[in-house]
DNA sequence: GTTCTAGAAC
DNA sequence: GTTCTAGAAC
């Protein structure tokens, strides 16, 4: 293949080419990422926040995404809810979501723990926006009982999630429409918290 | 997931 | 002319 000049590393190796991906779980070993930690689960701020409390609650169990679960696992499950209930605790002047992007883009299962006020400086496009604000956030209890119920997660299909990131912006907490992300972030400092 | 940036939109 | 979005990344 003359178009192709790749590495030889990238034959003989059998890590993902995406190195990217597995950000969170190099984050998960790093002290100054950990809020905090127990046997079974470590929670990171999110290295990029979406908003001013922003969380991630992972398995130290190399679970790739919520699509590898099973009913074996509702009580790691059920631990991350109470996870989230201590953290909320801790911020009781911000109302905290929990739940899961359905077409993660990172390596290890995470759940968002995540403040309503979506203000940030690294809140920059349409699709960080409709990730948090859209059905393509699964809260926390739809996935939970889901799992009781049928033991599986259902994948989302590629046309789905497109066409959750192409919503027009819609502030989350009022019914403005802004027409541009800047627009929107001006809009949510308008907000009093 | 972010960065970079071309060119669309204004 | 500037702002803003959206697709490639070898």
């Amino acid at each position: 293949m003359s178009k192709c000049s790749k590495n030889v590393s990238d034959y003989v190796t059998s890590k993902p080419k995406q190195l990217w991906s597995l950000g969170l779980v190099e984050s998960m070993k790093d002290p100054k990422s950990i809020y905090k930690e127990n046997e079974r689960i470590v929670v990171i701020r999110d290295k990029y926040p979406k908003a001013k409390i922003h969380y991630l609650v992972l398995p130290r169990e190399d679970i790739s995404s919520i699509y590898k679960l099973s009913k074996e696992h509702i009580p790691l499950i059920e631990e991350f809810g109470q996870i989230f209930k201590e953290i909320q605790k801790e911020h009781a002047d911000f109302f905290l979501h929990c739940g899961f992007h359905a077409v993660p883009s990172m390596q290890r299962m995470h759940m968002h723990i995540i403040s309503n006020d979506m203000i940030s400086t690294c809140l920059k496009t349409r699709i960080h926006w409709n990730s948090f604000t859209t059905k393509f956030f699964l809260p926390y209890k739809d996935v939970l009982n889901k799992l009781k119920e049928d033991g599986l997660i259902d994948k989302m299909s590629p046309e789905t999630h497109k066409s959750f990131m192409s919503i027009p912006l819609k502030c989350n907490q009022c019914d403005f429409e802004p027409k541009t992300m800047p627009q929107l972030r001006q809009h949510l400092l308008t907000h009093v918290q």
